[in-house]
DNA sequence: AACATGCGCAACCGCTCGGAT
DNA sequence: CATCCGAGCGGTTGCGCATGT
């Protein structure tokens, strides 16, 4: 065992691991004089360490009620760190409150070992099979009990490391399901860093998602394309997200939307890219699904003036006759999908334009139906296929609802774990072009 | 079997905060 | 009010074990 000491005047202090028989010292010392003072445990001689190392000793190791070393965070503890981690940082000593039996120090490992599992998965992709590379490496993230629950995706870059989206600034998703509008997942991140002032387009995490569902719920089920009143859900988002967010932007709307997916892309011609892709479960897998974004007022009125966003292109194509603006602002009205092309554009300008907070942050939200490109019915996880041709043509409009069903881009983030973007690194000045494919 | 690499965890370090003087 | 000092927090390091080659 390696011990280190340290002259400090006439006494040598002692560094590293713990021995039992200091333990038991340090145990006695505080059964008798309780868990403070600690520096008094050197003075009186008792232990050549200092109050500092008795301190983290105690409070880590050899206070009653914790947890023995190795025992693995159960899934619900998972779910509450991340879950607390979104909405306060890191505050480990915070949360390690709320986990009986954790210390600081074990949520603060727990969580840098869980970053550095999923960037390792991201980190080192492989070509998927039927490319000249290796099969999808997928065991770094089959490790992750939480991908149990959240399931898992994959990122390619023949490149090699592949930089992805900024950290903190990752967005928050809210994804509710076709059918029965049940949010079911959200790539949460830090709300703090998604101020709307600065982003135009908010996201939430999943603890906001409930609340803003459960509210909305007592009015009338979500459908994709509502516009939600902001007000319905003041009083959830004063709680959930604090008062000086929600009291600085008092007029907006969240829009509901199909899945986006967030992504830098200076240049759609090229395909030499990394993608995004994840492996289904089931067949409710694959089932659309919905985003939440949140609009200020002045967004919410751009889009107006278009009628709509890049949402409509898929959705007039899925049934433009039946078309839920039924929580839209009563001003709005529905576009027919003949101006979606320009509505398209004039999203897509919008996110561009929207102070570009979003490229800064080296993020970009994108509907996957902005532009056609970013559809495709091919990619299945067992055989991924080449991801995009070199005929864009074979891409474009190749894609009908049904074949979008049966792998939708909005699957692709579906199964995201709920902080995966927390731990992607920013991109570098110059980041080679990628995307996320379906 | 030997070596390399990965991984988790315990402990340390530097800093901030707040109470005492 | 300024200073000191202990306590606590978050970030980082390094050791030892596990796993892969």
């Amino acid at each position: 065992m390696s011990l280190k000491s340290l002259q400090n005047g006439d006494e040598v202090l002692r560094k590293g691991p713990w021995m039992p028989e200091e333990d038991e010292i340090l145990v006695e010392y505080v059964r008798q004089f309780g868990a403070r003072d600690w520096s008094s445990i050197r003075t009186k001689g008792l232990l050549p360490r200092t109050g500092k190392s008795c301190r983290l000793r105690w409070v880590n190791k050899l206070k009653p009620d914790l947890k023995r070393s190795g025992c693995k965070f159960s899934p619900e503890e998972e779910k509450l760190v991340v879950e607390m981690q979104a909405k306060l940082g890191n505050k480990w000593a915070k949360i390690a409150s709320c986990l009986p039996g954790r210390t600081d120090n074990d949520v603060k490992n727990f969580w840098s070992t869980r970053q550095k599992r999923i960037l390792r998965a991201l980190q080192r992709p492989k070509m998927p099979s039927g490319s000249t590379d290796a099969s999808a490496d997928t065991s770094d993230l089959s490790k992750d009990p939480s991908l149990t629950n959240f399931g898992a995706f994959q990122v390619h870059n023949p490149c090699g490391a592949a930089p992805l989206i900024g950290s903190a600034m990752g967005p928050h998703f809210l994804f509710a399901e076709d059918g029965d509008n049940e949010f079911r997942e959200a790539v949460a991140t830090d709300i703090r860093h998604c101020h709307m002032h600065r982003h135009h387009v908010h996201t939430f995490n999943s603890l906001e998602a409930d609340d803003i569902l459960n509210s909305h719920k007592l009015l009338k089920p979500l459908s994709i394309g509502d516009m939600i009143p902001y007000t319905i859900e003041k009083d959830h988002l004063l709680n959930t997200m604090g008062k000086e967010l929600v009291e600085t932007k008092p007029t907006t709307y969240l829009h509901v939307q199909p899945l986006s997916v967030a992504f830098p892309c200076a240049n759609m011609a090229s395909r030499n890219t990394r993608s995004i892709k994840r492996r289904p479960r089931s067949r409710r897998d694959v089932r659309s699904s919905t985003i939440l974004s949140c609009f200020e007022q002045p967004v919410v009125d751009s889009i107006d003036n278009c009628h709509m966003d890049g949402t409509a292109t898929l959705l007039s194509e899925m049934n433009p006759n039946n078309f839920s603006y039924s929580n839209r602002p009563s001003h709005t009205t529905p576009i027919d999908s003949a101006t979606s092309l320009q509505q398209n554009n004039n999203y897509l300008e919008f996110l561009l334009q929207s102070d570009g907070s979003l490229m800064q942050n080296n993020v970009q939200v994108f509907s996957p139906e902005l532009n056609p490109l970013f559809l495709t019915n091919t990619h299945q996880w067992e055989k991924l296929p080449v991801l995009y041709s070199e005929d864009n043509s074979a891409l474009y409009g190749g894609c009908n609802i049904k074949e979008v069903d049966s792998c939708s881009p909005d699957s692709v983030i579906t199964n995201f774990t709920p902080d995966v973007f927390d731990s992607l690194e920013p991109l570098n000045s110059t980041p080679p072009e990628w995307w996320v494919v379906h």
